[in-house]
RNA sequence: GGCCCCAUGGUCAAGCGGUCAAGACAUCGCCCUUUCACGGCGGUAACGGGAGUUCGAUUCUCCCUGGGGUCACCA
C-alpha cells in the first residue's frame, strides 16, 4: 500500500516551529518511501479562526521546501482539504457511529455538566444520556434541543495499540471520557474530524506530538466500530524551550517567520529541526532536504524532549551562509545593509564579500558595519593584546608612522596599503602584526570589525581613514 | 490527583549485556592568520538513586526520584 501521511495545521496565522517539524517528519516518511504528503486544513474551531492564515501555511511550506502533494489547491481526489467544507461527511459517519453503537446523541447543559466535577474539578461525562429512550431523543431533537453527539466508550476492557516510535500503549477504557465528536455548532471536533478525514484521505502513517499518545485510543477505537483499519502511528516528542516549558507562541517564543526575520536561512531551519528529535545514522550534521528524505527513518526518532537550542541553530545557519554564492548571499543581505548605517552610502559588495565568512546569522550586518558611522571616544584597553605584544604605547609609534604613511599614498588601495604599512614594520623592527592590529583599532574604535586593517582603510578611505587615525593618535596622547 | 510517556556531558545526541561511553553545538587551550571571525588540532565535561536478573549492567525488570503529556463543545 502507497505510503501517505498527512500534515493537519490549524489556521491560526503561526507556524510554530513544532508544527513545523512534524510537517517536516510527515513529508520525510513519505517521501523516503515513496509515498504521497497531504496537506489538511484543520479550521473546525472557528474561534480562533484568522483571516489569510491558510495562505500564510503555503508559504511558510514552499520556504521550508516542503511539497505537498494533495491539499485544498491541489486536488487528490480526497478533497475538500479544508474541514470547514466537510461538515456535512461528519454529520453523516456520526450517525453512523450511532447506528453502530459507537456514539450517542447529548443534550446536557453546561450547567449539569459542570456539575459533574470532582474535588479535583475534573470532570468526567456520566454517560447520562446514553440512556435516554429513543422518543425522548426523538421529541428533543425536532423541539430543537441544543445537543452535541458524544462518543461512547466501553466502561471495562483494555485498548491497546503499537506506536513505531513508542511501542505499546495500553490504556483501561475506564479512564477514557465520552468525549464529544460533534459540537453544539454542528461541527467535528478534531478527536472525529481527525478520524473521519485520515480514513477518508487514505492516511497510512499518522505523525504527531505526543499530546496525542494517550487520546490515540479513542480514535482506534471508532475506527474498529466503523470498521475500518488503524493507520500506524508516529508520536513525537515536544520540542523545549528549557527543561520545563515547551516552545509555544503564548509566551513569544520565536516561530519560524520570527527566525527568517532574524537572518535565518530557511534550510539552516529545516536541517536544524530535522536533527531536534531525530538522529541520522551518520554523524553528518549539515544535510539538504534530500539528503534528510534519503536518512529519514524512524529508529532514529527520539522518545524524550528536545530542548531547542538557538545557538547550534545559528552555527549551522553560519555553514549554510558561507556556502552560498556570493549573488546569494547578497541578496539576503540586502534588506539587512538596507537597515543598517550604511544604507546609501556605501558599497553593500565590499562590506558582503567582507562579511560572508564570518557572520552566522544576517541580523549581525547592522552591528558589523555600524563603526562606518560611528566612531568616537573609546577604550584604549582596546590595543592591548597579548599575543601581538602590543598596547596603547606601541599603537602610538604605529598610529604615527601610518599616518605618514597615508598621507604618502597617492593611489590609496588595498595592496599599496598593506605593502607599504608592513614593508614599515621591517624597517622598525615591529611585527606585522603589531601594526596592523593597532591601526585596525585606531582606525574603528572596534574590538571586533568586519575585516582587517587594509579592509578597513580601503573601505574608509584615506581621507576618512586619516581622520581616524589622528583623533585615535590624539587620543591616546591624551591618557598617556 | 488518576492515567500515559520519558530519563547518557550545559544543549542536541550515538549506544540497543562486555566500549578507554561516539559525534555535534557551547566552552577552554593551541596552531594558522592581517585583530575578531573563518579554518585546523586538542582539552574539560555524562550514564539521577536503590533493589534485582546475569559471570558481567548505561543497556533487561521493579521501585523511588525528577521531568513531560493528558484528563475541553482547542487542536
Amino acid at each position: 500500500m502507497k505510503v501517505r501521511t498527512r500534515f493537519a495545521p490549524s489556521p491560526t496565522g503561526f507556524m510554530h516551529i513544532g508544527n513545523l517539524r512534524t510537517a517536516l517528519y510527515s513529508y520525510l516518511y513519505a517521501k523516503h518511501n515513496g509515498g504521497d504528503f497531504i496537506l489538511r486544513i484543520e479550521d473546525t474551531d472557528r474561534e480562533r479562526y484568522v483571516d489569510g492564515a491558510v495562505e500564510f501555511i503555503y508559504s511558510i511550506l514552499k520556504q521550508a521546501g516542503i511539497e505537498h502533494d494533495e491539499g485544498p489547491d491541489k486536488d487528490g481526489g480526497c478533497g475538500p482539504y479544508v474541514q470547514s467544507e466537510r461538515k456535512d461527511i461528519y454529520l453523516q459517519y456520526a450517525k453512523e457511529l450511532i447506528k453502530k453503537g459507537g456514539a450517542y446523541y447529548c443534550f446536557c447543559d453546561k450547567e449539569r455538566l459542570d456539575s459533574l466535577a470532582d474535588e479535583n474539578g475534573i470532570k468526567k461525562y456520566d454517560k447520562h444520556c446514553l440512556n435516554l429512550s429513543r422518543e425522548e431523543i426523538e421529541q428533543k431533537l425536532s423541539s430543537g434541543v441544543p445537543y452535541v453527539i458524544r462518543q461512547n466508550i466501553p466502561t471495562e476492557g483494555m485498548t491497546e495499540y503499537t506506536d513505531m516510535v513508542y511501542g505499546t500503549i495500553r490504556v483501561p477504557c475506564e479512564d477514557m471520557e465520552d468525549g464529544v465528536l460533534i459540537k453544539s455548532d454542528g461541527l467535528p471536533t478534531y478527536n472525529f474530524a481527525n478520524v473521519v478525514d485520515d480514513h477518508l484521505m487514505r492516511i497510512t502513517h499518522v505523525m504527531r506530538g505526543t499530546e496525542y499518545l494517550s487520546s490515540t485510543p479513542k480514535y482506534n477505537l471508532m475506527y474498529d466500530v466503523f470498521g475500518w483499519e488503524r493507520p500506524q502511528y508516529m508520536h513525537l516528542p515536544p520540542i523545549m524551550k528549557d527543561a520545563q516549558h515547551k516552545l509555544s507562541k503564548r509566551y513569544g517564543d520565536a516561530n519560524f517567520e520570527d527566525f527568517i526575520d532574524k537572518g535565518f536561512l530557511p534550510e539552516a531551519i529545516v536541517n536544524y529541526i530535522a536533527l531536534l528529535g531525530w538522529a541520522p545514522k551518520s554523524n553528518e550534521e549539515k544535510m539538504s532536504l534530500s539528503e534528510l528524505v534519503d536518512a529519514f527513518d524512524v529508529d532514529g526518532i527520539s522518545h524524550s524532549p528536545a530542548i531547542f537550542d538557538e545557538n547550534k541553530m545559528k552555527w549551522l545557519n553560519g555553514r549554510y551562509i558561507r556556502e552560498l554564492s556570493f549573488e546569494d548571499f547578497m541578496k539576503h543581505a540586502v534588506k539587512f545593509f538596507d537597515s543598517s548605517v550604511i544604507k546609501d552610502k556605501y558599497d553593500y559588495n565590499k562590506f558582503g564579500k567582507l562579511l560572508q565568512g564570518r557572520i552566522e546569522i544576517f541580523s549581525e550586518i547592522p552591528s558589523a558595519v555600524a563603526f562606518i558611522e560611528e566612531f568616537g571616544e573609546y577604550d584604549l584597553s582596546l590595543f592591548e593584546h597579548k599575543k601581538m605584544k602590543t598596547d596603547a604605547k606601541i599603537a602610538e609609534v604605529c598610529l604615527t608612522e601610518a599616518i605618514k604613511i597615508f598621507e604618502d599614498i597617492k593611489d590609496f588601495n588595498e595592496t599599496e596599503i598593506h605593502d607599504r604599512l608592513v614593508g614599515r614594520c621591517e624597517e622598525l623592527g615591529l611585527k606585522k602584526g603589531q601594526m596592523l592590529f593597532t591601526v585596525r583599532v585606531g582606525l574603528t574604535g572596534c574590538a571586533s570589525t568586519p575585516g582587517g586593517a587594509v579592509e578597513m582603510a580601503d573601505i574608509l578611505g584615506k581621507d576618512e581613514s586619516l581622520r581616524r587615525l589622528a583623533f585615535s593618535l590624539g587620543l591616546i596622547k591624551k591618557h598617556a
